[in-house]
DNA sequence: GTGAAAGCGCTAACAC
DNA sequence: GTGTTAGCGCTTTCAC
């Protein structure tokens, strides 16, 4: 790491310029065969590895792809790691118990799209998936850095979504598509939800389903609610009888509103009472299960749960998880898609783009 | 995307000279009151966003750091996501059969722990998990634009490493800790494959544990054999009359694995016939159950088996799988951990940091 | 086919 | 406090 060999040194070891260093790097054909040879001789002998940063600040162009994906929730864990004798390997015994729940299944789809179409297309990815101390700091950080920019919707105030969209093109993964001026991805969320529950009343003949829905703010969740009063009306049920329970789209909060379902009666131990809870999202519903398995009320014979999303927890859950899948890995591709489709034609009008779901039947509401 | 703003227009615009636009952005206590507030008003006006090409060019420093982790196998996946008409929804019914096993647990965490940790210590990352065309261009070209460079064990060539850590700290990850010059961060396989085949020997009675190892090449899995090793020998168990099976780390491989052991009469539904299959990794073992259980082969009555990770799967599989627990997120961490520190300070020798592992008891042997 | 030279947008002395 | 001025390491015309 003594400083860096660069085109210089090379160029002087192999007496050519700098220029045709350059090129043997970017365009081998342009220089000849004998040149060629002895300048890739001198990268090797040096140990020459091109600056990306001067390349890109030469090339007006970095070929990288940011992601900005905040959320870890144990982003402020502990300490660093310390080093062990590596001796004494503990035993403990994993009842099934609460595990640890160390998942970001949303993200870690998501990004494993992104990657894919990223690497495909020749650009390499940034990622930025930090919360805590400043999200705007990071993100303009982020975005000075890269090409384009995907963000997950309402992580960012829409001002600084503007100020960096000044510079590069952003778009919006996973929110309702606004008329914002910025590209959009997002899931069939509305049919969606209007087909699962469209099933749970008709096939299960359930007429007072309780939603559980989630962050109040949050355009995922209202464009399943709307979803789920589209199924509603389609039968002919009034809403406003209806119980509803609001989470916050965690384990957690599905437990909670479980918890309170429960303590008012609404969930009873009762088979073949049409009852049915429909969650606006997998981990909700997991939550629910939880607490209804803890009391004793069978699922899917007292009650119904259904989850949406498809996370991989879902279709290991006991029961596994009824729910409408995303395709996330497409999201993520669809991104980065979108980004290089925008840097090829700089001038195309806003883009959204919906990829469909798919209902899944499980355990929980076959 | 005009034509970004630059420090010469924020300057212009807010009468200062560009140093002093650098200053507001840098150490903006360095800068008056009012010059700051009209700096940062041209900045907001023109929605300037600065290049981190140029300022890493300038300062010689990214404050970014790569992560190198090829293995998606799913990488050459199709083309571009089709738009919809997001009106028709499709209904399935995932009866638990073969589900599209998206798991690529081990980077998922792995990139959790280290994001953590960037983000924590000011980098931003830089990931590359492509497989395909060339490994070692990308490699290099990731080389060229960071700060330093994680790579998992034995997904590129020494030579190239060598080239790289010339220019940059580059710490090896999941690799048996070779004298090789770079610094590692690795798991107690050893210790951890020992202390496990132990329980099965000693507590379960044991005597011929069948063991199906992971590729040949792979340093983990020449580890963990050797743990394997070390508990026969302290339990007196002669390696020689043992059935050795060989795959290679997947769960379609450890299916190929156990289907030879079947056919070979080695696997046989018999109750206290104290058998056990010690798999080199959980995937393996995974693909082992699937097998015992289209066999009627009961787990763990008629049969024990093991695997090694901790992967989340083997948590929520019928039975759980008992295993060797990695702390994958840790991992991450601590490579992150171990590039910061050279960076800090480049005299330092190498490092090699081996991370406690858990054995974790469940239901297929409890 | 190769070289000379002008930037790319920023930071960091060093002056004032 | 603020401005001047060199670079940082590369790409890219434009000559030759």
């Amino acid at each position: 790491m003594a400083k860096a060999p660069t085109v210089y040194d090379v160029a002087e070891r192999s007496n050519v310029s700098i220029a045709t260093v350059s090129r043997v790097l970017r365009s081998p054909d342009a220089v000849r065969e004998e040149t060629r040879a002895r300048v890739l001789e001198a990268v090797h002998f040096l140990g020459y590895v091109p600056s990306g940063n001067a390349r890109a600040l030469a090339a007006r162009r970095t070929n990288v792809i940011g992601l900005f994906f905040p959320g870890h929730d144990d982003i402020e864990a502990g300490d660093t790691p310390s080093l062990s004798a590596g001796a004494e390997v503990p035993i403990v015994v994993d009842d099934g118990g609460a595990s640890p729940e160390t998942e970001n299944l949303y993200f870690d789809e998501v990004l494993r799209g992104a990657e894919i179409e990223a690497w495909r297309r020749g650009f390499a990815l940034m990622v930025a998936a930090g919360r805590g101390a400043s999200r705007e700091a990071l993100v303009n950080d982020i975005a000075g850095r890269v090409d384009g920019l995907a963000v997950l919707a309402r992580t960012v105030s829409d001002d600084l979504l503007a100020h960096v969209a000044r510079r590069i093109p952003v778009v919006v993964l996973a929110g309702s598509e606004r008329d914002d001026g910025f590209d959009h991805v997002s899931a069939s969320n509305r049919p969606g939800m209007r087909t699962l529950a469209a099933h749970v009343i008709e096939t299960h003949g359930v007429r007072e389903p309780i939603y559980v829905a989630g962050p109040a703010d949050s355009p995922d969740d209202a464009e399943r609610h709307d979803g789920f009063r589209e199924a509603l009306r389609a039968a002919g049920i009034a809403e406003a009888e209806l119980t509803l329970e609001r989470a916050d789209f965690t384990r957690e909060g599905g437990r909670a509103a479980a918890e309170r379902l429960v303590a008012a009666g609404a969930l009873t131990a009762a088979p073949g009472a049409r009852r049915a809870v429909i969650c606006a999202n997998d981990q909700t519903a997991l939550g629910v299960l939880d607490v209804l398995d803890a009391r004793g009320i069978r699922v899917p014979d007292d009650v119904l749960v259904t989850g949406f999303d498809g996370i991989a927890a879902g279709r290991h859950s006991r029961p596994s998880l009824t729910t409408v899948h995303q395709p996330m890995v497409e999201l993520g591709r669809a991104a980065v898609h979108a980004i290089t489709a925008r840097l090829d034609d700089p001038g195309l009008g806003p883009q959204s783009l919906t990829l469909p779901v798919q209902v899944v039947l499980r355990g929980s509401c076959p």
